[in-house]
RNA sequence: GGGCGUAUAGCUCAGCUGGUAGAGCAUCUGCCUUACAAGCAGGAGGUCAUAGGUUCGAGUCCUAUUGCGCCCACCA
């Protein structure tokens, strides 16, 4: 028997233990059609918060519905330990920057620190009831990932998409490494816009640059005007002279100087922003570039060298004040690009680094969007946006300790690049020794490895290849190309979404999933993001789970409409509580009432069964059209609204029946049994998906068919009762308004009608009459007087008998 | 500034292809009804962001504006 009460927090540990031990999630190969998920690894990078929770339970949901659809589920967990956002883990812990820890020991470290998150992040998800085979997890930085990673590498350096050059590159002097387009956040600051004079050396005359980053004259290589500028094309060809600097640089046309902008006259510096590197390739201008890599100015700028870029903003705006160069200073509010691991502003740096194409391939990755079914569809169109907009193309070296190495040596003398064979990954070259002794271009027998790792993404864009197994003989890949979902929340579309479909493309030729399924954000409250930095994610997920129970924050997690930000409410679980708890008493009653039901071939229902039958069929039918389209939040509110109808309405209907055989036969109870049985079973089937827990308790009690209720499978019914629906509806409707009548006079719902007078019409009167003993007991109604009329019904009178003791 | 989304009861959200606004919470009233008082029944509460337009009819379609979220572009 059920318990009185639902232990949610005993049950659900004797759940999670017995679907362990019976390997229910567990994924073999068995013929049965594969769906696959593609489930964002989470960057273990401390805690999980909320946000996580939901998208995660959302993808989740969906694996149990596809289960429970037949499916074979291969849904593999990972974790990404790998690279820069460990590292700052580990620098945050430790209180120390990485090259002061060295880079051995720091490693070491952030094995350590990721290993134990990951233990507390697999124990959360646990907790939740995700139905993952924790069998085929990964990590970011095991030795068959980096074995993974690195062999990607290679091919893509054989398929010739990946290159190795001295370019510039977007530089972030707080984690001192390169870093790429789409790991760049763009922040407001406020700053001062400095109107600055400089002179013509031929005639002397006097013109402005307005700008926001003096420091950098010392790097300016030439000034630009817009050839179409009435009043300032005379500059053009004249050479202009750098007040305090005194260097002179030549002034030249560009039609990309906007004339309304500053004073419509530009500096281009080594580099300042994006545009100055664009006119630095197009005019071959030299290069001049005084930053260091953690963000001075080099030593040998006279008087500003060794000093931090603001210290000599600041001191040059001084300088050039007392020259009386300084027009005016403007305060400015603008949008500058940092970097999103740590939020400092970057600049840009010329050093060798890998490089994959993106930008000779935009339509490839637009056709490859194209055959991906996106959910919801206008999720698509931030992917389309995003690859139109790229300006660079990926930079996957970054010089830091905790990643990916890439398996390549060079020749010291003449730099040429010595990569490892596919066969002896994974190689350390910091560790290991390339096969070949001497350079093959110049035979010199120097060989100095690569110190550089790869960008986390350019691993975690492999989870397809790591799901499959890449690096092994015996692999997934006749099953997971494509995989069939990816899901993510929609701020990493540009990244990782992106990423895995150029890797794909370049590996494969084709797409890496069917589908891609987009989550929304969690707002602390209406119009504002939870965000660690901010640190308004005042709830932790644990202590949710033992508050309310992994089933309650399910069913907050579950509702909403795909893609749709949500706002984290207690008002939600506790609406999830009270369904929980409702799913659990109607269940008591039922098993209450099905103690001698045995399941037999039954077809003579009675009329409100054939109703509630009917009605639940509908329901069912769209709450599977609803999952079909990833729409887990609409499933699961249409469903919910059914469930509290049918405890409320058929089961106050059907009460008696089960109750009192003796009074309203025994065929009729069974109808009642039978019907209950079937609908019960279904809704805890569909309720499953949600709350995995306690359907299971409750299933295993009730129904002795299956090892566990996650391996059954919903098939739809299929009867026929379009008029019980339809007469059925109105019965209820009219048995609602006599309660209601019950309630407005303040009496019991259990007060006998005396009589109730009623119009009904043809058909209806029918349907009453082939319901009449429900009806009747339902309202306890001692007479009842029908006339027939035109329109469907009218009550005309409800006498209550009010002589009750 | 551009793209995408979003704006519905005090709060959190539904409302599919256009046909007289729905749920839960909160609030008010009644009811211990042999599963459930964490319940049941009922009431009150909305010119569906704003302004136009299409239509016999618009929360639902179109246009513009505003707030919010995500993404992008702006460092001259």
């Amino acid at each position: 028997m059920l318990d009185k009460k639902y232990d949610a927090q005993e049950k659900e540990k004797k759940w999670r233990d017995y679907w362990k031990d019976n390997k229910i999630y567990e994924f073999k190969r068995n013929g049965k059609e594969v769906y696959s998920i593609d489930t964002p690894p989470p960057t273990v990078n401390g805690k999980i918060h909320i946000g996580h929770i939901f998208s995660y339970t959302q993808t989740e949901m969906l694996a149990r519905y596809k289960r429970l659809r037949g499916y074979n589920i291969f849904y593999p967990f990972g974790f990404d330990d790998n690279g820069l956002p460990s590292e700052r883990l580990v620098e945050k812990e430790q209180g120390k920057r990485a090259h002061e820890i060295g880079r051995e020991e720091f490693s070491k470290l952030c094995y350590e620190t990721t290993n134990k998150y990951e233990e507390e992040f697999k124990e959360l998800f646990s907790r939740m009831g995700v139905s993952t085979d924790w069998n085929i997890q990964y990590k970011t930085v095991s030795p068959s990932t980096i074995k993974i990673s690195q062999k990607s590498f290679l091919d893509l350096i054989e398929k010739n998409c990946c290159y190795h050059k001295e370019s510039p590159a977007l530089w972030c002097n707080e984690c001192l490494t390169s870093i790429a387009q789409a790991e760049l956040e763009t922040k407001t600051i406020k700053t001062t816009f400095n109107y600055i004079n400089f002179k013509t050396v031929e005639d002397n005359e006097e013109f402005t640059i307005a700008t926001t980053r003096p420091e950098l004259l010392p790097a300016i290589v030439c000034v630009f005007v817009n050839p179409n500028d009435e009043k300032r094309k005379h500059l053009i060809g004249k050479t202009a002279k750098i007040p305090v600097i005194d260097v002179e640089v030549p002034i030249m046309a560009d039609e990309k100087v906007a004339m309304d902008k500053g004073t419509g006259i530009v500096m281009c510096c080594t580099f300042g922003d994006q545009t100055d590197i664009e006119w630095w390739k197009k005019y071959k201008l030299p290069l001049k570039y005084i930053l260091t890599d953690n963000g001075r100015i080099i030593d040998s700028v006279p008087k500003y060298g060794g000093l931090k870029i603001k210290e000599a903003r600041k001191q040059i705006i001084e300088d050039l004040q007392n020259g009386g160069y300084v027009v005016k200073i403007e305060e400015l509010e603008h949008e500058v690009q940092t970097h999103e691991r740590c939020g400092k502003e970057v600049e840009y740096s010329v050093m060798k680094q890998w490089f994959i194409d993106t930008i000779n391939h935009k339509e490839d990755f637009l056709k490859i969007g194209d055959e991906i079914n996106w959910h919801p569809a206008h999720m698509k169109t931030r992917y389309i946006e995003w690859v139109n907009n790229i300006a660079w193309d990926w930079c996957i070296s970054r010089q830091r300790y905790f990643g990916v190495p890439f398996p390549v040596w060079y020749c010291k003398k003449c730099g040429e690049p010595i990569f490892a064979r596919k066969e002896d990954l994974p190689v350390n070259p910091l560790v290991d020794k390339p096969k070949c002794s001497k350079c093959p271009k110049c035979g010199c027998e120097e060989i100095v490895p690569e110190t550089d790792v790869m960008d986390t993404w350019a691993t975690s864009s492999v989870t397809p290849l790591i799901n499959m197994r890449y690096d092994e003989q015996e692999n997934y890949e006749d099953i997971l190309k494509p995989m069939s979902l990816r899901t993510n929340a929609s701020e990493i579309i540009r990244t990782w979404d992106f990423y895995t479909i150029v890797k794909s493309f370049y590996h494969f030729k084709q797409r890496p999933w069917n589908n891609v399924m987009i989550s929304g954000f969690v707002m602390a409250s209406k119009g504002e993001k939870i965000s660690k930095s901010k640190g308004n994610s005042k709830v932790e997920p644990i202590d949710l789970i033992n508050q309310y129970s992994a089933d309650v924050i399910r069913y907050w997690a579950g509702t909403g409409r795909l893609g749709t930000d949500i706002v984290f409410s207690e008002e939600t679980l506790l609406r999830g509580k009270k369904l929980i708890n409702k799913i659990w008493n109607v269940s008591k009653f039922i098993e209450m009432h099905l103690t001698d039901y045995e399941d037999q071939e039954f077809n003579d229902f009675e009329y409100i069964d054939k109703w509630i039958l009917g009605n639940f069929q509908e329901v069912e039918k769209s709450f599977i059209n609803y999952l079909e389209e990833y729409e887990v939040g609409l499933a699961l509110n249409t469903l919910e609204k059914f469930f509290w109808e049918f405890c409320d309405n058929y089961i106050e209907i059907v009460k008696h029946r089960l109750y009192r055989p003796e009074e309203f036969g025994e065929t009729p109870r069974y109808s009642g049994q039978k019907t209950v049985y079937i609908i019960l079973y279904k809704l805890l089937q569909d309720f499953s998906i949600f709350f995995p827990f306690i359907t299971e308790e409750i299933f295993q009690e009730l129904y002795h068919n299956n090892k566990s209720i996650h391996t059954t499978e919903i098939k739809p019914l299929n009867y026929n009762f379009v008029n019980e629906i339809k007469n059925g509806d109105k019965i209820v409707e009219i048995i609602s308004q006599a309660r209601g009548a019950k309630t407005n006079s303040n009496v019991s719902l259990k007060t006998p009608i005396k009589n109730l007078e009623i119009g009904l019409s043809k058909e209806l009167e029918e349907a009453v009459n082939k319901s009449i003993k429900d009806f009747k007991a339902t309202l306890f109604i001692e007479n009842i007087n029908i006339k027939p009329i035109d329109k469907d019904y009218e009550i005309y009178n409800i006498e209550l008998n009010l002589d009750q003791e």
